[in-house]
DNA sequence: CTGTTTGCAAATCCTTTGCAGCTGG
DNA sequence: CCAGCTGCAAAGGATTTGCAAACAG
């Protein structure tokens, strides 16, 4: 299956990237809706999968809380903010390189192709805003 | 809010127990419903979601699947057969220790509070069908 | 032209909720 | 007795799908 150039796709595609920060696919919905009313959002669930198949996304699930896009494609980590849900990029740890072998170690049978790792925490203004309530 | 100790809890946490391999909720409220028929769906939900909340289970989330549950609280991560949907166990490997003070490095201003980890991987079984096929 | 893609609306699927009746302690 | 639980059915939300029309190449 050849894939088309569609303006659609090119719209999705620019908003995820200009939103950055690891939107819900209802929010790619409203900013590629307000630049385009037209654009519906079964359209942007079927661009933002496709693109998470081809690897020109990545797919971030989060527990209670509904799928988000990742324009971001290098080897990165995230921290969900407990609090507030927001979720940010961590660099990755020199030192957590080989994950995937030593998984390998505890998982016989496996061939281990990959992971995929969440921290939580409290981001910054959630700290603010907690300490004001004592 | 004191907590009552219900026949319904007891065998869903026993099915649970049971059951073992991370069931979703819908294969633990079968199991539940095959020995006890009178027992509803969302009695199923609200005992699992309560008992993830107090610790007497985990709940866990797999892209493109509907929710998990497993019965075992130590540390310990878990593989996802990218073919099958399955979930295994992970035995900790020891140099895993400390992900979250490596974490904190990498995101400035959060503090970290735990983390989830997931391996991606084909299973034994999901290696031999591939194996057949070629 | 021809096979992809899109819009729309309806359909699914998973999970939660309101409420009245039940029940454990 | 009475607050916490349960069953039921209905609500809610997120995501997918069927189909005919639009469109890229």
């Amino acid at each position: 299956m050849q894939t088309r150039n569609t303006v659609q796709q090119r719209i999705v595609s620019d908003q995820l990237r200009q939103l950055g920060n690891h939107p819900t696919v209802d929010e790619v919905y409203r900013a590629v809706h307000a630049q385009r009313p037209s654009i519906s959002k079964a359209t942007v669930y079927r661009i933002l999968n496709k693109m998470a198949h081809t690897g020109d996304a990545l797919c971030v699930l989060v527990a209670g809380d509904a799928e988000r896009f990742d324009h971001r494609t290098d080897p990165h980590y995230h921290v969900v903010c407990t609090v507030c849900g927001r979720v940010d990029d961590i660099e990755v740890p020199p030192s957590l390189g080989d994950l995937d072998s030593e998984a390998a170690l505890g998982a016989p049978g496996y061939v281990i192709t990959g992971h995929s790792l969440f921290f939580d925490g409290v981001c910054p203004s959630c700290q603010k805003a907690q300490e004001k309530e004592r």
